[in-house]
DNA sequence: GTGGCACATTTTGTATCCAAAAATCTCGGA
DNA sequence: TCCGAGATTTTTGGATACAAAATGTGCCAC
């Protein structure tokens, strides 16, 4: 289980992430630490991390607030997060993928090749290609030989998402679904061939198209 | 002065950025603390922050030790840097500066019109355009209103530099500094130009080239 | 000389204690 | 009723104490 202050910091950010902490709620070191069962000491490590990751609102004195997120605050967290990746695939591309970086991305878009051009998919399915989608997106920004990608990339790594994929029983969902996920393969395929083929301009914008 | 945190922060970041710590040194909590006369309680909130800015490596077990940096990991954080400042600079090409943007940007760029198309340039006139060009690009990085550019930016806004125009006495050095201020400062016309007619693709692409 | 084991030391992680600052509450007076 | 001064409570910031884990050291057997 590690640390108390890395327990602190997982249990406190899927509360967070899964909205079990009211949003309006104000949290303070010793409410968290009777909470969790802690003493103050790592509670007040773990805030400060989940402050630095965004998911906290100091207010000077009265301890943290949950940062509300709104629809706005995804999209501009997603543009970063586009530029950022979109600079790991143009670097990628001009310096050419390693053997082990070949087969990470391939294994990747073999994953999800079983699942397009389908009618619609199942939750499993849906599954399968965040997998596969996340293992694209990782390797990419581990290849790029840049190591402040990522540290820019950690800082909006764990801003709330709505449970994607949730209703995807509904009627009509599984199939905007599966258009989605058709797209995001499809581009896959078009960043990794402007990859391969070295072509670092086409790679970077399509990447940021696609993220 | 603030608190011991913020101190020992700022007091560890310098030490480190100037090369007072050398670098193969091993820093523990309790050598820092007591370097800087503080107990450990502070000190090891700050070292956990300098990781987190990448200045620090932790070395499980044995303290942390400052992290080497190359000209290549200079030039990598540039293009991070490049690449969100260039996102910023787009985003507020769209969105239209406000008064106060306009009135920030322009004393920036006022501040070194008076410097430019000189033969050489003064120490005291180095440290007027990097004022004027620090100006410049936090009110473009602030005035985007996507302040996940601005949380990107600070992992990598404190990797040491070799001090700029420490060597503007010698001969020649001068000319060279005064050369790249003027080219600087062109850019930032240009830059602003793009912004101001609402053109984002170029301020982005110029801001892209810039930094 | 080498390998391994026990012991000492270092270092971190956590809890608890105290002080200072900030916020909140209370109560008297206008 | 409204306001404000002072008391009270919250809350944070910092120091210290202690335990556990990791590391380093030295000795002894082989």
């Amino acid at each position: 289980m590690g640390t108390a202050v890395e327990t602190a910091v997982s249990e406190l950010r899927a509360m967070i992430v899964n909205g079990e902490l009211p949003v309006s709620d104000r949290v303070t070191e010793s409410s968290a630490a009777s909470l969790l069962g802690l003493s103050r000491t790592p509670v007040r490590a773990a805030l400060a991390q989940l402050e630095t990751e965004g998911l906290l609102v100091k207010l000077e004195g009265r301890g943290y607030k949950i940062r509300p997120f709104s629809l706005e605050d995804l999209e501009k967290a997603s543009e970063v997060r586009a530029a950022l990746e979109a600079l790991a695939a143009g670097r990628l591309a001009s310096l050419g993928p390693s053997q082990e970086t070949v087969a990470a991305i391939e294994s990747s878009i073999a994953m999800t090749e079983g699942i397009v051009s389908r009618s619609a998919v199942t939750r499993r399915e849906v599954a399968i290609y965040q997998e596969a989608n996340e293992l694209f997106h990782t390797t990419i920004v581990d290849a790029c030989d840049n190591d402040f990608v990522r540290l820019g990339l950690e800082k909006i790594a764990n801003i709330p998402i709505v449970a994607p994929g949730a209703f995807t029983e509904v009627e009509g969902m599984a199939q905007a679904e599966m258009l989605r996920i058709t797209v995001g393969h499809t581009q896959h395929v078009i960043i990794w061939d402007a990859i391969r083929a070295g072509d670092a301009v086409r790679a970077e914008h399509m990447m940021r198209e696609h993220a």
